[in-house]
Order: structure tokens, then C-alpha cells, then sequence
RNA sequence: CGCGAAGUAGAGCAGCGGUAGCUCGUCGGGCUCAUAACCCGAAGGUCGGAGGUUCGAACCCUCCCUUCGCAACCA
């Protein structure tokens, strides 16, 4: 394994278009800060960014919806996002932003770099434009009917309904978003990043260099890199963001992607002027924690970025989370369906550390998982409330009552097989725990301590100190078996703290405070040492490390989640009233369409396709294949020999690698069932409708 | 459509060719210094489904199903 002299760490910038919740935490920001306190307390050079990603289409179409500027947009969540950061110790060195000044030039540094390196290509293409709102409008932004199965609703990137994706050209009716103006075509510039070009390098990096990343992380990029890589646009068309660093480029920002990992290396601008040691030389480990959906960013983008620029160090590992489901569904802002953690703090004072452990204990580390109320109950009261706390006030309570507050001598020679036992236990920890936070794992990690305080609290109930002691007067050589388990009680409650810190830093202080000891304790050389306490020195009283969570506090959550979600709401599916707001056309237009009826004749599943039959549509002077997303609504069976009206002259198009000569005309009601539209008497094939 | 990841007891996970296991939870018993730990015992699984390879499959192969992610939002 490659010698490192410094580490620098990395977490997700946020985005400020929202407050943080838990699923975030338990994407990226608990597993770096976790490693981080680790490596720091390991006395390694380390640092830890992070920092507000403010750029970006969304937060200027929020600013448009709340009628304020983006910039009031971003002030409010970086503030938000920050100090909720701050709250649950999130231990960054700097938590920038990217619209500060030195991310711009920076990033628009970086850029021109590229730039005059003639890394870029320069394409000119046609795209969407939305007059009224006088911007070029994302796939996102585009809605229509879907060429597929007719939802009139359909994004220009992907119908929700069918889940085809798409693009905005095939969109029958586009619409913006924005305006609900009819967007028009125009042509625009923008520079494009040859990915293609670090292919070799990529594969030779990732496929071959680091097979030791996990496996979602390196799947995903062995998948692009099979896929064979394209050019990417790594500018838009908008005015908030980066400015494009070029004298003919108006209206040119950096493309968010582009400019929002450059953040990384603004933010330990800011931080040190040391910052080049962290980026540019070899011995830097470059860490990123990321989750899952940021991956090829990560992973193939920016390290594609960093080595077409020079100089910069690539990332050493990418540890990607999975994501965090709430009570069995996925988190969605939009519905609010989430915990915040701005309002996780508010109700429950004091639990940071709880919550930092059931993230970390439940954490997504290989696939989904499923945060639940009932689970954090759970977990607090089981394991951090009687397995821990329980262990470390019951060695505080008995010390106080049996060795009168102090610290008791250890008599070596009466040692028996357990004690061996128990201090073998605590260094055995410490490798295993080292071991597992190195290589990432810190589900595991955090599951050792705590086995270590079960270990603990075994040890204890074997030696029955108090049943020694509850004689009349204590002999000698009983006494001396209470000190010796005792001490080494308060011993492993002092290699607990150290264990314990990366992961719940509020109790290890908490602890510190009991044991009366300095901060300088909980260095990590410090654990398996069972001499960190001193004989004869006085403890405090125990305070209680953990509180139970009643079922009310638990009930009161589910009702908060269930009670705040948005329902699926109809409004969005039915609330553009769609027939009206389409433009007028004059009877020409209308004349271009050919409507005539047939009869289906054929009617099959297409393979390897929910949605769509393939018909053999009569239309009395030739019969027709078309292919219609009707799969859903009909059987194949049941609609031979049904008489429809067929679009005739609309130009052919493959699906599936079927070419469909025509489209059947369906009407739909508000629940989204689909009726055939036919006259109402039998006629013969190929009749004009008009 | 395709690609990637995942699907093992109520929950969370391990096992990845040789009798299905760990933690929590549940039930019964013992013990009691403590925010009831610890000990003993029990219930609970056709290891997503169907085929195949093998003396033997949770594990290897094939097909399928479900969930999540995937290049202009998102841990």
C-alpha cells in the first residue's frame, strides 16, 4: 500500500435549495467525519472540506417561485445547511461556499486553463428557448405529451408515467415550465470536454489500479468505461453561476458539475495557503465521500478533469454510500418525505450523538436502508442506553461505593484468566477497529465498540464485586479482587472514550469530563493501554450517558412524518388544464392531418417492452404495422378486430426497433384509463375523418 | 430498453461450494451493583423465483421478478 504524509477529506456539497436531512448525514457527512476524528486522532496531517454548492438551474427557478434573488436563495440554506453541520459536530475545517470570490476565479481559472490548452471542442447546437422567461430551458424544464404512452405531462428528459426516457424533440406539444410559453429552437454555443480522450487513462486507473473500492463504486465505472465515454457540455446557457471566463461568451456559466468539485480545492484555498501540498503533491491521500447517485462525478469527470489540467493528485478512494430509505420509502423532498436535521435538533435537545450512532450503525454501506423510528428507538435503548451508558455508570456507581470514588490499586499478582481476558479484549479491539475504519467500514467499527462494552459488562457480572462486598466487613484479599476489577472497569471505560470518539464525539467528552481527564487522552495511541487512569486519583459522580426515548417521543415522530407529507397530489397531474392552453391553430394546419379508420387486425406483445403492442392496423388500401403504448390498458387478444382512428400521415418512427407507420387515437380519462376513439358504427377501412 | 448495485429470521447484517449464523427485538427461566446487565432455554428462515452444473449450492451458471441509481436537480 502507497505511503501517505497528509489526507485530505472531502464530503458531497450540499445543494442550497433545502435544508440537510438524515439521509444526507448518513450518505457522506458521518462516514468523513467519523474518518476524519479518526485520522486526527491518530495525529495524521489531515483536513476536511465541504462547503455549499449554490449554482445551478433549480435554485434559480426557487429565487423565481419565492420572488427573491438567488442569492437570498443560497444565504438562507448555506446558513441553514451550516449550522446544522455545527450542531451535529460535523467536524469540517472550513465549510465554504461556491459563490464565494475564490471559487469563482478559481474555478473560471480552471477553466481557462482547459481553455487555452485547446482541451475543449466548441459545438454549436440547437436548443430549447423559452421567450418569455429569455432562457434556454434544461430537458427538465420542457414538459409535453409522451410520444409513447400519451401522458400529457411528460419531461423532456423522461415520462414519469411510462418511464421512457427521452428528449425534448420528441415531445409532441412542448411546453416550458417556466412560462408555459411554446419554446422555440435556437442555436447555442458551449465547449466541450473530450472525456473520450482519458478513456485509457480512466481504465487503466480504476479498472486495474484500484479494484479495491467497493463495489458499487467500482461497477459504475466499469459500466461508463465499457459504455465507451463522450464528449461532455461543461458550460451552459444561464446567467447564474460561474461567468465562462471567454470574451464571446454572454450568457455562459460553468456547468455545475464543472465548477462544483473545483469547490473542493477552493475551500482549502481559503483554508491554508498551504493548500497546493493537499492537491499537488504525490503523497496526498485524496479522499472523497460521496453517495451513490454522485459517483461518476467522482469517479470519472473530475478525476478526468483534475489529470487533463495537471498536476493535481487523484483521488485514493471514492467510499459511496447507498442511500437511506425512511419507513420503507425513499426520501423525497419535494413530498417531504424526510427527517431534517434542523428539526431532529430542535426535538430531541442533547441526542446528537444518537443520532450519529443510528446513522452509523444503519448505515447504507452496501445497499439501501431503512431508517425507522421504531429501529432508533430501539437501538438508543438497547444498545447505547444498556449496553453502554449502563456499563460505564454501573463501574462509575460501584467504584464510588467500593473504592470511594478513586481509582484502585492493581495487584498484579492475583491476575487471573479473565482479567488477561479482558485487557487481551480491549487491544484485540483497537486492531480490529483500526483495521475497520482504514478500509472504511464503519458499520463494523462502531459495532466492535460496543461489543466491547458488552464484553464489559460480562466481565463484570462474572466477577460480582458486589457480592464481595456485601459482607460486614470486607477481608483483605476480597478487597484486593475488587480493586483489580474495578480498575480495570475504569480502565476499559477510559480505552471506551477513545473507541468511542470518531463516532460520538459528545460522549466521549462527556466521558472525559467523569474521568476528569484532558482532551490528550483520547489520542489513539492511547488505546489497548490499561494504566490510563492512575491509582488514587478521584473520579466524579457518574452522570448518565444516554436517556431513554419513551414510545410518546417515538409516536410523535411518525405522526410529524405522516402528517406533514405532501400526498401525491393530483394538482400536478390534472392542474394544467391542458386542451386550453395549447395555442390556436388556423384550418390549414388542422388539413395537414390525415385521420382515417381501420381495424386492427394483429395485435402482439413487442418483446422486452411493458408498454407497447404491435398492430396490423386494415386501413382499406394497405395494412399497416404500428406499434402503441397500449400494452398497459388492453390485451392483445381483446382489441382484434376493433375499429380505430389512425393518425395516417405522421412521419414513421422506430420503437423497439419497430417501425410504426402511423398513431391509433386514444382518449383518456382523469384516472388515466385509455378508450379507443372510433365511429360509432361499423364503417369501412380507410375512411377519412375529418 | 440497456447498464450498475442490491434482495439471507420482525429489523439490521455476516457467510460466497461442505450440517443456515451474529446483534437487536419477541417468549420462558435464573440472577440483581446498575438507566436490568449477565447467564440458560425457546419460537422465528422453502437464503427473491424457476431451471441447470455438482456427491453436495445461500454461495457457481442461465433465465426471470422486485427495489434503488444512471450523464442538465438530488447523500
Amino acid at each position: 500500500m502507497k505511503e501517505y504524509n497528509r489526507i485530505l477529506v472531502t464530503a458531497a456539497l450540499p445543494y442550497a435549495n433545502g435544508p440537510v436531512h438524515i439521509g444526507h448525514l448518513a450518505g457522506c457527512y458521518i462516514p468523513a467525519d467519523i474518518y476524519v476524528r479518526f485520522e486526527r486522532a491518530r495525529k495524521k496531517d489531515i483536513l476536511f472540506v465541504g462547503g455549499s454548492d449554490e449554482h445551478g438551474v433549480p435554485i434559480t427557478i426557487r429565487a423565481m417561485k419565492e420572488g427573491i434573488t438567488p442569492q437570498q436563495v443560497v444565504d438562507k440554506y448555506h446558513a441553514q445547511i451550516k449550522k446544522s453541520f455545527e450542531q451535529m459536530f460535523i467536524s469540517f475545517d472550513i465549510y465554504s461556499r461556491t459563490s464565494n470570490q475564490i471559487h469563482h476565479e478559481t474555478a473560471a481559472g480552471f477553466f481557462k486553463k482547459l481553455y487555452d490548452e485547446n482541451i475543449f471542442e466548441e459545438k454549436e447546437t440547437e436548443q430549447y428557448y423559452d421567450e418569455a422567461a429569455k432562457t434556454f430551458l434544461a430537458d427538465r424544464y420542457i414538459t409535453g405529451t409522451c410520444p409513447i404512452c400519451g401522458n400529457p405531462n411528460a419531461f423532456g428528459d423522461q415520462c414519469e408515467r411510462c418511464g421512457s426516457s427521452l428528449s425534448p424533440d420528441m415531445l409532441i406539444n412542448p411546453r416550458s415550465t417556466l412560462s408555459d410559453a411554446v419554446p422555440v429552437k435556437r442555436k447555442t454555443k458551449h465547449w466541450y470536454f473530450p472525456l473520450q480522450h482519458y478513456e485509457q487513462f480512466l481504465k487503466e486507473w480504476i479498472l486495474n489500479g484500484h479494484t479495491e473500492w467497493k463495489n458499487n463504486v467500482y461497477g459504475q465505472c466499469k459500466s461508463w468505461l465499457d459504455n465507451g465515454l463522450q464528449p461532455r457540455a461543461m458550460t451552459r446557457d444561464s446567467n447564474w453561476g460561474i461567468k465562462v471566463p471567454l470574451p464571446d461568451a454572454e450568457g455562459k456559466v460553468l456547468y455545475v458539475w464543472f465548477d462544483a468539485p473545483i469547490g473542493y480545492i477552493s475551500a482549502t484555498k481559503e483554508l491554508t495557503p498551504k493548500w497546493a501540498d493537499y492537491w499537488q503533491q504525490n503523497d496526498t491521500k485524496l479522499v472523497h465521500f460521496i453517495g451513490k447517485d454522485n459517483i461518476v462525478f467522482h469517479c470519472i469527470i473530475f478525476p478526468a478533469m483534475l489529470k487533463a489540467h495537471g498536476h493535481y493528485v487523484l483521488p485514493d478512494n471514492v467510499p459511496a454510500n447507498e442511500f437511506l430509505n425512511i419507513e420503507g420509502e425513499k426520501v423525497s423532498t419535494s413530498r417531504n418525505w424526510a427527517v431534517w436535521v434542523h428539526e431532529y435538533l430542535e426535538d430531541f435537545p442533547g441526542c446528537e450523538d444518537v443520532l450519529r450512532y443510528v446513522l452509523c450503525a444503519n448505515a447504507p454501506e452496501t445497499k439501501d436502508n431503512d431508517f425507522t423510528w421504531k429501529d432508533f428507538q430501539d437501538r438508543n435503548n438497547s444498545e447505547l442506553v444498556s449496553i453502554f451508558g449502563n456499563f460505564v455508570n454501573r463501574t462509575f456507581v460501584l467504584m464510588h461505593k467500593l473504592s470511594k470514588g478513586k481509582v484502585p490499586v492493581w495487584h498484579e499478582k492475583i491476575k487471573d484468566d479473565a482479567d488477561a481476558e479482558l485487557i487481551r479484549q480491549i487491544d484485540q479491539t483497537r486492531i480490529i477497529v483500526t483495521e475497520l475504519l482504514e478500509t472504511y467500514k464503519f458499520r463494523d467499527a462502531l459495532y466492535t465498540v460496543i461489543d466491547l462494552a458488552r464484553k464489559g459488562n460480562k466481565y463484570l457480572q462474572d466477577k460480582e464485586p458486589w457480592k464481595k462486598a456485601g459482607k460486614e466487613s470486607t477481608s483483605a484479599e476480597d478487597q484486593e479482587k475488587i480493586d483489580n476489577c474495578l480498575f480495570l472497569c475504569l480502565q476499559l471505560t477510559a480505552n471506551l472514550a477513545i473507541l468511542i470518539n470518531p463516532f460520538l464525539p459528545f460522549t466521549a467528552k462527556k466521558l472525559l469530563r467523569m474521568m476528569k481527564v484532558v482532551e490528550r487522552m483520547l489520542d489513539w495511541e492511547n488505546a489497548g493501554k490499561i494504566d490510563l487512569l492512575k491509582t488514587g486519583y478521584s473520579l466524579r459522580a457518574p452522570e448518565l450517558l444516554f436517556r431513554k426515548i419513551e414510545d410518546e417521543e417515538i409516536a410523535k415522530q411518525m405522526d410529524k412524518l405522516y402528517q406533514n407529507v405532501v400526498k401525491p397530489d393530483t394538482n400536478v397531474e390534472a392542474a394544467p388544464p391542458i386542451p386550453a392552453k395549447k395555442t390556436e391553430i388556423q384550418f390549414p394546419d388542422f388539413e395537414k392531418l390525415e385521420l382515417r379508420s381501420g381495424i386492427i387486425l394483429e395485435a402482439e406483445k413487442v418483446a422486452k417492452a411493458d408498454k407497447l403492442l404491435k398492430l396490423l392496423v386494415d386501413m382499406g388500401f394497405e395494412k399497416r404495422t404500428i406499434v402503441s403504448g397500449i400494452a398497459l390498458h388492453f390485451n392483445p387478444q381483446e382489441i382484434i378486430g376493433k375499429q380505430v382512428v389512425v393518425v395516417a400521415n405522421l412521419a414513421p418512427r422506430k420503437m423497439k426497433g419497430i417501425e410504426s407507420n402511423g398513431m391509433i387515437l386514444m382518449a383518456e380519462d382523469k384516472s388515466g384509463k385509455l378508450y379507443f376513439v372510433n365511429p360509432d358504427e361499423r364503417i369501412e377501412a380507410g375512411s377519412v375523418v375529418s
